[in-house]
DNA sequence: ACAAAAGTGTTTCATATACACCCATGC
DNA sequence: GCATGGGTGTATATGAAACACTTTTGT
């Protein structure tokens, strides 16, 4: 980085300077289908339409801690969800004409969450909602390309990573776990052999001791897991063809 | 990103902006050692240490413009080379101490560059080198960190992807690709089962027609390929142990 | 009884790994 | 000849894919 000094004649006040924000690609799995946090735009430009939460980075705050600011006061989520988070840098969007008023190079997060405390509005934000992935009209500014960026990243890491268990509650059935990968994925996996790789291999999953069990409505109850000490995933998980949407 | 409108009271012009800039971490393989591309500071702070080549974000420029550009200027490689660059974002770095003048916000790129245009030093750079990588001392800045999330990363994607290819010249044999991944993770291959899996990878690389061969001094010819149109490696070429360094 | 989901077992196939061995060149 | 790296073949182990079957719950 950084040139040891700005050019010759360079003042950073002569210019129009950057503003720097995060937008939060914060995704969950319900009813079977992947969901978006979108909050509802309240002035321009965009007011009206869904956009994903975010804002400026405060001049002593670091991206990632800009991104849980944001996310706690724009949703309301409690606190200590917020603080738990696991928050992944995506990328940086820096086109110059992504934002009509200014300069602003944006810092984009994603997150996966478990259950779905329903969210609220509050900051900037009118309203803050779980919607479907995809079942929203245009996103406003350059968020429909993070969104599906954060998509095919979070679809990605599933493969190599323990990262699916981000997505369950504490305590999770394999059935649960699995619904992770095909929601995401788009695919139907065989169950036997999903249960197999995922429990040899190592630190992926922990039982949980005794006899409690979960029942999911019908069908016979299922033991109940907790994620392991497990980062990576080797061998890796693949999905059945190549890459979908 | 992007609260609707700044908060209450908000003016940007009214606290320090923050400055945007970019860092390159240009890896290349040589005599067998993984080498980078560093530049010597001609000012302070950090005036006479070894950095990252990298600089400010002009107001119309996108990162990755400003990624070409800067590495054009403080190295003096040729412009067709730079264009060619597979550069690739890394991620971006915002701790607010991270510069000690003043706020800034660096987006961090991946460069893999195959034979070795000597550089010069230009621009704000007083110098401009190879050196292999782990060979100096701490770098300018964060630099040392960003140079390891390179690395890192690098390591990673040769396992699922077809980047190793961008490591060599167009034309190349079978040995030089097998040595940069050698020589990124730090392990021997076996030379027969590294090539049936490169061979049997649909895209990975095509064999350059006629008889074409070039020695590397001594032992047989070797056969000549170019970069396929892959992109992905599937199934992946996992590394032997989990992780090294 | 039936549907639904969990859990176990088995068979088959693809791929990775570990070698042994021959080939062509420089010295 | 010998060292060096390219190229071929093969046997074995490991893991994935497909699928049949049993178990335990709700209705």
């Amino acid at each position: 980085m950084s040139t040891p000094k700005a050019p010759e004649g360079y003042d950073r006040h002569a210019f129009e300077p950057f503003a720097v924000t995060v937008d939060l690609a914060v995704l969950t799995v319900r009813e079977e289908r992947l969901h978006v946090l979108l909050v509802q735009r309240g002035q321009e430009p965009y007011a009206g339409e869904w956009a994903l939460p975010g804002g400026f980075v405060l001049p002593r705050e670091s991206a990632e801690t800009a991104a849980r600011r944001e996310l706690a006061e724009e949703t309301g989520l409690a606190g200590a969800i917020v603080e738990g988070l696991h928050l992944e840098q995506l990328r940086t969007y820096s086109d110059p004409d992504r934002d009509p008023r200014m300069r602003v190079v944006s810092v984009a997060f994603t997150a996966l969450v478990p259950g779905l405390p329903e969210p609220r509005g509050g900051g900037d934000a009118a309203e803050a909602r779980w919607l479907p992935y995809g079942s929203y009209g245009p996103l406003a500014f350059d968020h429909d390309r993070i969104l599906a960026d954060a998509r095919e990243r979070v679809g990605a890491k599933l493969e190599y990573s323990c990262l699916a268990t981000a997505f369950c509650p504490p305590e999770f059935t394999l059935g649960e776990l699995r619904q992770v990968y095909e929601t995401v994925w788009g695919v139907e996996l065989d169950r036997p052999n999903f249960r197999r790789k995922v429990l040899t291999t190592p630190g992926f999953v922990r039982a949980v001791e005794g006899p409690p069990r979960r029942t999911g409505g019908r069908g016979k109850p299922a033991a109940l897991y907790r994620a392991g000490e497990a980062t990576a995933l080797h061998p890796p998980l693949l999905r059945p063809e190549g890459r979908s949407t």
